[in-house]
DNA sequence: CGGTTTTGACCCGCGC
DNA sequence: GCGCGGGTCAAAACCG
């Protein structure tokens, strides 16, 4: 993805005198010539033109803000509940097991929560307990949800990281083939990421990190989604900001609202100092994805001139 | 030409 | 012991 900054004023084709045919307003012209017997200057046509440009263009300016504000709030708590998964961590980091082989503790069937839930291995929630492999003592394991657009094919959830895929398998309990990265930026770096679309949601692709990185993210200045903490010892959740396919409807996987309060009940939660870039690659992104939907651009077009 | 992806083969743990 | 299935290896293909 281009790494440079892009307007993130979405373009939509909403100029009125795109819409209307030169034929069409000449018409309109002449009706009014013949109708009323007085000519109507033109200049009152396009300053009416123009004053609707100028309409189009506040609340064009206004969306922009408002998926800014968006942005804002999706990181800060993004950045606020990944706090919260690594110092529940640190408690239980002493359980590491040098076995290779590991049973998995997913359950993809039953979380269709979009978003991050670090340390599965932790064990904290009882229901899983009864059914815990005996062995599920393994380096640090996340999975992060992401929604993506269900046409979308591909495996790569981008995180910020530099994976090499080195193997992929059809599983018997998911149609959909899984896919095994190793993080290749460091060579000492042991980070495995596992990455397959969920069974019940294939436009929902879950991702299974193990290890920590022992590195920085591959490129600060880099393109990459938004790691919530640099030095952060789990994966960067990835912002599920796609729109939907077919409808003309956006939806943006954010937090449930409610955390908003949270955040703002704690004001000295430590802001990420990248997180001014973060937040423009986010809305860059969104942006993107929003304009690249003819269906989106035209159905917001026909509500902003309706 | 070097890094990445693909893909079939192989390894190994587990259940029966 | 055997078969199954998940995970990994490694050679070939691909790509910039």
């Amino acid at each position: 993805m281009e790494s440079a900054w892009v307007d993130t004023t979405l373009v939509l084709n909403i100029n009125p005198c795109q819409s209307r045919s030169s034929k069409a307003m000449k018409q309109e012209f002449v009706g009014e010539v013949a109708d009323s017997g007085v000519k109507v200057p033109v200049k009152d046509e396009s300053e009416v033109l123009v004053e609707e440009l100028n309409r189009v263009s506040a609340e064009n300016k206004k969306l922009t803000e408002m998926l800014t504000v968006l942005c804002e709030q999706y990181y800060a708590l993004q950045h606020q509940f990944n706090e919260l998964v690594n110092n529940n961590s640190k408690t239980e980091a002493a359980k590491i097991s040098s076995k290779k082989r590991k049973a998995v503790c997913e359950d993809y069937g039953t979380n269709n929560l979009i978003g991050f839930s670090g340390n599965t291995e932790s064990s904290s929630s009882d229901e899983d307990s009864s059914k815990q492999p005996k062995d599920c003592l393994k380096p640090k394991i996340s999975m992060v949800h992401v929604r993506t657009n269900p046409s979308d094919t591909s495996l790569i959830v981008r995180d910020g990281y530099q994976w090499r895929k080195y193997g992929q398998k059809v599983t018997r309990d998911n149609p959909c083939p899984r896919a095994y990265f190793r993080c290749s930026f460091a060579p000492s770096c042991s980070v495995k990421k596992k990455v397959q679309r969920s069974a019940e949601d294939p436009s929902i692709l879950v991702a299974t990190y193990e290890g920590e990185h022992n590195h920085d993210r591959a490129h600060n200045n880099a393109p990459a989604e938004p790691s919530v903490s640099p030095t952060n010892t789990g994966p960067a959740p990835v912002p599920s900001a796609q729109t939907k396919a077919s409808p003309p409807t956006v939806t943006l996987d954010l937090m449930q609202p409610a955390r908003m309060e949270d955040d703002a009940n704690k004001p000295d939660q430590p802001i990420d100092a990248h997180a001014p870039a973060i937040r423009q690659l986010l809305v860059h992104q969104m942006a993107a994805l929003l304009t690249r939907d003819p269906k989106f651009t035209a159905a917001l077009a026909a509500a902003i001139s309706g």
